[in-house]
DNA sequence: TTTTATTGATTGATCAGTCAATCAAAAATA
DNA sequence: TATTTTTGATTGACTGATCAATCAATAAAA
């Protein structure tokens, strides 16, 4: 069974497994043994390619993080126009896979998992201004710097405070009402600037 | 040493302990003997009053949600107009023991807890309710109901967010910055209703 | 004396992390 | 080509630490 260049196939398995198996528990306590299950391999072959736990629930926010981003890029490159850049920030961020109550219930864990983890803190730290600074780079084009900054702040906490309602799972807001809500926020914004 | 009618004092010192030991620590992975020396009393005695650990956190998140809610009953009541109320709210959620950093991070471990706590989650879900409804409530006596509904969910939202946003620790925002934001959120929509 | 408050000592379970051993593919050598 | 050596992949079994929970014992008040 045991082939060559297995390393980057288990890396990946092991990541995924991580965030399933978080997404499920709704915690960062589960253990490396559930994890290694999921992914289908032993417990010590976890901790053979990633060292301890906590290098293994890093990566996993590494990763998955990066995935949002590549996300993020290449709707941004469809986009042509400001508004619509907005509107693709927007509609990545609440996209079906990322606004699936496991995996909400996963960043949750993650952004309480940032308290104490400093590494972690720091991706979502560049999560968080990567989101900021997406928006207020297409607001400058469609109105002052000074209300392109505020607007964005908003925004970004809309977005946000939206995937945490949505984590208690009482009155779920559907996909589609989240970015009516966001959206809103940006036209009515704007609009009111102009008037 | 021993006196009679411990018990609610205990009780307290121990929930408050418990808060402050979340709050710093940044999880709900903390030891039952750290709660309790933060207490002033042994682990033992935590148990002897509270059964176990799990329902020690509950009765955390139950008597600190029981305060903020009487903070902002209390706010309600001094204030006289509809937009006057909804000031108190959101004046409330940001003021100054909410919205320091080691509260936040424990509401933010609270809010994880709840993916698993059923009990937690529904003390959290009548937290979101009770914030939705203080706000449609008194929107409604300043715009038509269905914009009222929807001008709520944006500003709990948007409550919520910087709440989140603010546990990054990263680009903090100031109580003053974050009360502005929201209450520009309001009039911002309700003027554009009225135009 | 009975009841309430309190704790030290202990237990049992859980888990992260380690390690020595195995297995099979690949590479080197004959 | 056949044989040997090396290396990467993998695991079962084990260890040490941590921690929630229990309990019997003590001390003071009623």
């Amino acid at each position: 069974m045991p082939k060559v260049g297995m390393e980057p196939v288990r890396r990946k398995a092991l990541v995924d497994a991580a965030m399933r198996v978080i997404g499920d528990h709704g915690s960062l306590t589960v253990t490396m043994s559930e994890i290694a299950k999921q992914a289908g391999v032993s417990p010590a072959l976890a901790h053979h390619y990633f060292g301890s736990k906590e290098q293994l629930l890093i990566e996993t926010v590494r990763v998955h993080l990066q995935r949002l981003r590549d996300s993020v890029v290449t709707a941004l490159r469809e986009a042509k126009s400001p508004r619509d850049k907005l509107s693709a920030v927007i509609r990545v961020s609440f996209q079906a896979d990322q606004f699936a109550p496991e995996t909400i219930a996963a960043w949750l864990a993650f952004y309480a998992e940032a308290q104490r983890s400093e590494e972690t803190r720091r991706f979502l730290v560049i999560y968080a201004r990567r989101l900021h600074s997406n928006l207020v780079a297409n607001l400058k084009a469609l109105c002052p710097a000074g209300d392109a900054a505020r607007i964005a702040e908003g925004a970004a906490a809309m977005i946000d405070g939206l995937y945490i309602r949505q984590s208690l799972r009482s009155a779920p807001i559907s996909t589609e009402a989240s970015i009516a809500l966001t959206e809103d926020y940006l036209t009515t914004n704007l609009n009111a600037l102009k008037g």
